[in-house]
DNA sequence: GCGCCAATTGGTGTATACAATTTGAGTCGC
DNA sequence: GCGACTCAAATTGTATACACCAATTGGCGC
């Protein structure tokens, strides 16, 4: 059996209770979140392929959850699901990376604009808050923990100017992000990132609205612009043979 | 046997043959599709149940197939799914309803700001043809056909922009405000939705990007001031029985 | 030896059956 | 007469079983 890499979802303490295991209704949303924040946190690889059988042998559940689950995911654009050929993690095109850039870029600067127009002083610290955990992730070289931060304070913007659906809209932006950054192998620094998520907070700070929204698009604009080209759909032969760089 | 709403959903000639049923693939779809119209088209009201053995009767499928629509269904907000209580179509709150309008603002005037710097010759032709088809549906008083068309001239403006992920994001926000729409009675005419739409596309036409992203601006803010406040959780008494609008 | 064809195999798509939970009514007790 | 309790009907949640589709592998023919 070879060791799949959905072997890296496991969640639950393996209880082999074929019976009632705990919470009955969101078994579901366990698979699903646990999906989720392997992809955001980088530990699925885009185009990992997602057998049932072995999903349901890892969660301890029968197929049938792990099909909502997949299909719950499909709708989220994180697993692609073929008809009659199974469930992988997606591998996003390059015009969608653009489109999932641009459509952020369209949302986010706006958010900031407005943002600055209604943020207080608590708030303020609390993003303060959120820049320091930013920044000791990185000092300790926690790269999972860095990555879903850097991500969750676009979503603690949105949650900031009280708007649930933005939230929840731009969590689902910022997952496929994050698997674009994966598959396209973002060259940017997580500090680079981090400054600016300050300077986007110093703006909010000093209630400049026109800076805040500048500042938003040149910084989902440079997350964009660091992404590398990687035309080709994968070397396949480079992947599976890392020792072999120069073969072919 | 009652004669629930959800009969309407008729989709498929009733097909009882057991096996295969035509397209194998897309069943699921299919029911997602009559549903999501259904609302749209403003022919299932907010609240209505939806019971998994009546749409598998209805649709010809089994429950299993039902669910799964539901489910999609769910995670489009156009339903909600309470757990061992079963389904049924969405009843969003005065405070959702705010915050997909202010979403839809954030977003659709960035849209038409940007739209108008790209737009060419042919594409205004498009939509001057969208634009007589609206009022055609309107002027024979064709309440579902005008209710989609007038949504459908939203997405089509994202399509516009060559943004397929923004044209689905937005596809998202329009079916649940056609849904808020007909949960708040909306006191809008439909004449004065086409002419704020009018006078979008002659903004763009003259590539007046501020003044196309201010109407945009006020044409979904207007939308959202000609809903009903409704600040009560639906006036029971008064849906109940209509007769009485004294009680109480 | 190479290429084409067919049977096998794994996996998904759908349906059915069973278990658990909730709702409503009916009844017993106070 | 009113309230609470219990039982039954219905509906959802989960698991299992079967059918179909696609890919692969082995064999056969050229």
């Amino acid at each position: 059996m070879a060791p799949t890499a959905a072997s890296r979802l496991k969640a639950r303490p393996a209880i082999p209770g074929p019976s009632r295991a705990g919470p009955p209704g969101n078994a579901t949303q366990e698979i699903v979140d646990a999906v989720t924040a392997a992809v955001i946190e980088r530990r699925l690889m885009p185009g990992t392929r997602l057998a049932e059988q072995s999903m349901a042998e890892i969660f301890g559940v029968s197929r049938t959850i792990v099909r909502q689950a997949l299909n719950q995911l499909s709708r989220d654009r994180l697993v692609t699901l073929e008809p009659a050929r199974g469930a992988s993690v997606a591998t996003p095109s390059a015009e969608e990376a653009r489109q999932v850039f641009e459509t952020r870029a369209m949302l986010e600067s706006e958010l900031a604009r407005r943002l600055s127009q209604t943020i207080t002083t608590a708030q303020i610290a609390q993003l303060r808050h959120h820049l320091e955990e930013e920044r000791a992730a990185i000092a300790r070289t926690d790269v999972p923990g860095r990555t879903r931060l850097l991500a969750d304070f676009h979503i603690v913007l949105a949650r900031l100017l009280g708007n649930e659906v933005l939230a929840e809209l731009l969590g689902d932006l910022l997952s496929r992000s994050s698997l674009i950054s994966l598959m396209y192998q973002s060259s940017m620094s997580a500090e680079q990132s981090q400054a600016e998520h300050v300077a986007i907070v110093d703006a909010l700070e000093r209630r400049d609205a026109e800076a805040a929204c500048r500042l938003m698009g040149q910084h989902i604009a440079s997350v964009e612009r660091n992404l590398q080209p990687l035309s080709a759909p994968v070397d396949l032969a480079a992947v599976l043979r890392p020792g072999l760089h120069l073969a072919s």
